[in-house]
DNA sequence: CGGACAAGCTGA
DNA sequence: CAGCTTGTCCGG
């Protein structure tokens, strides 16, 4: 009889498990996953039951003061803890915290399912599922719903989805199908008890599904998916590990599966797709612009084909420039200042690495005010403004400026111009036009061209037209859109990641802050190759992600660090 | 993490 | 030496 509950407080900095007596009214509530306060160190604390024994290994245990509710299944308990390697995580506690409701789940409500399950509409889903799962490649203009109903077909269906438009969008549709759905993390419950299908975005990969039957993750590729905080879990992972342990299948769909996902989770075959004519139907049209053929005196951002487009008063565009939301004119916040170069008095801009830098004589420094030393400063003209200007004198209409700090929606408008935030903030138009792709697709990042790709795709799903101002109308990103073929991605993907050892074919980690080197050179050098960027951070290798967390993790990090580790960091 | 308690520092 | 800061330890 197990009389004792081993208890993780829920307590950031302390992970460590103290046994509680249960005692006997709490009998029968209080299981592994429950959550309970408890006395520690004299204050009530909440925590969770990660273990039940018949008895404590220290002489003299506490009661449980108190059942909160109803918390992570056992299972999820048992893949925090993997979790906890696999991202190289101090702690067991953030995923604790994420696969548990967020006010307290006193009782669960019974299972509602609906009687019939739909008819399967996606056959390929179907056959996919019934294979053990693996990665469906669907066109960018297409929909997902079929596949998920035919998930659900089989059973409870755990459904992740990028963006909480997108969840609340999914949830809705499949309720008009008749069938029921637990929108997490608020239906936390419901999810507990037994639905058809628990929609969520990332955190939905530690959310309950009871007795899950399949799980879908939509938009496989997107960086959504991953928690940008530390440690960086990905949703997709998350699930591929949860459904591998549960022995149920997981069909993992995008229009431009990533490297990981084709390597990692698709078949010996790989993606399984519509046939070549359906998917590029699914696509939107290309049109390349190659900058290589413009006046070189006036190599504009404003080409000659872009004008026709914003002077036909018929057709709605985005332009969407990457000067990013880099400053061009910063002052200080503090000290109202304007930033200027050290050396030649310029104003200065923030570099793409977060450093101040003279666009006038190349001088690079720190993001810090010379006037007062505060970090912090006002954008006083945000690249695309001055391009916004440039584009209402094109095509002479007016043109709205989308930033992506704003809360409101930006006004209706027929020409807008913004960062790439803009292509998640604007309604749907004709031509979404990429003014200067090639720093997409050349960024200095190991991701680059499946980020270049993924803009793309979110482009086409707000335009049937993409236009694209390059210098490198042949690059592999623009072969593939253009045809409708990601993988000559892949291909190329694949071939330099594999003599890199890049993820998947080997496991990579960054350490910045303070104390990195301290934490570093405990690491153990026969499992972890240590290497730099040149910048205060380092970069770690090993051969897998779990010898790569047991190093990581075996490391002690000295008081007052502040290391942070990011293991499979997606700007790098 | 945060409290308890001990050892170290300061000023009258 | 009271009163305060800083460091280390520990919780069931």
């Amino acid at each position: 009889m197990s009389r004792i509950a081993r208890v993780l407080p829920d307590v950031t900095g302390l992970d460590k498990v103290f046994d509680y007596s249960i005692p006997d009214d709490l009998v029968g509530s209080v299981e592994v996953g429950s959550i309970v306060r408890v006395e520690l160190h004299g204050r009530r604390i909440g925590g969770w039951v990660v273990e039940t024994l018949s008895e404590s290994t220290v002489d003299s245990v506490k009661p449980i003061a108190k059942v909160t509710g109803h918390g992570p299944s056992p299972e999820l308990i048992e893949l925090a803890a993997w979790a906890q390697v696999r991202w190289a995580a101090r702690r067991t506690r953030p995923f604790l915290v994420a696969a548990s409701p967020k006010r307290a789940v006193r009782s669960l409500p019974r299972p509602n399912r609906r009687a019939q399950s739909p008819a399967p509409s996606s056959p390929a889903t179907t056959e996919l599922l019934s294979s053990g799962g693996g990665v469906l490649r669907l066109p960018p203009r297409s929909d997902v719903l079929p596949s998920v109903l035919s998930a659900i077909g089989i059973g409870p269906t755990l459904v992740i989805v990028p963006t909480n438009a997108d969840a609340m969008l999914m949830a809705s549709r499949l309720r008009r199908t008749g069938a029921t759905v637990a929108l997490v993390p608020d239906d936390w419950a419901l999810a507990a008890g037994g639905v058809d299908a628990v929609v969520g975005t990332r955190s939905a990969a530690w959310m309950p599904c009871a007795d899950m039957a399949a799980a879908v993750v939509v938009d496989e590729h997107d960086e959504a998916l991953q928690e940008e905080r530390s440690p960086t879990w990905h949703a997709r992972d998350v699930v591929a590990e949860r459904c591998r342990r549960a022995g149920v299948p997981a069909v993992f769909i995008s229009p431009i599966p990533s490297l990981v996902a084709v390597e990692e989770l698709a078949g010996s075959d790989g993606p399984v797709h519509p046939p070549a004519e359906r998917e590029r139907q699914g696509w939107p049209r290309v049109q390349i612009v190659d900058r290589g053929d413009e006046d070189p005196w006036k190599k504009s951002l404003v080409t000659s084909e872009l004008i026709e487009r914003l002077r036909d008063p018929l057709q709605r565009v985005l332009c969407v420039s990457n000067t990013t939301g880099r400053a061009r004119v910063l002052a200080c916040r503090s000290c109202k200042a304007l930033v200027r170069c050290e050396n030649c008095d310029a104003a200065v801009g923030l570099a793409d690495d977060g450093r101040l830098a003279c666009r006038r004589c190349e001088a690079v420094r720190p993001p810090v005010c010379q006037e007062c030393g505060a970090g912090k400063f006002a954008n006083l003209r945000p690249g695309v403004t001055r391009i916004g200007e440039e584009l209402e004198a094109a095509g002479n209409r007016p043109v709205v400026v989308v930033t992506g700090k704003d809360e409101d929606p930006p006004p209706r408008s027929d020409v807008y111009v913004g960062t790439e935030a803009a292509l998640y903030r604007v309604p749907p138009v004709d031509v979404v036009a990429f003014l200067e792709f090639d720093s997409e697709m050349l960024a200095p990042r190991f991701r680059a061209s499946e980020q270049a790709l993924a803009l793309l795709v979110r482009a086409g799903r707000l335009a049937p037209t993409v236009l694209v101002q390059t210098f490198n109308p042949e690059h592999e990103v623009l072969r593939a859109a253009r045809s409708a073929e990601p993988q000559v991605v892949i291909d190329a993907e694949r071939e330099r990641r594999s003599m890199l050892s890049l993820p998947p074919y080997g496991a990579l980690a960054s350490v910045t802050g303070a104390f990195s080197d301290e934490v570093v050179a405990q690491l153990d050098r026969d499992v972890v190759e240590v290497g730099g960027d040149g910048e205060d951070r380092y970069l770690l290798r090993a051969t897998d992600w779990m010898a790569l967390g047991d190093a990581v993790n075996a490391t002690t990090r000295p008081p007052g660090s502040r290391v942070r580790v990011a293991v499979d960091p997606p700007r790098i």
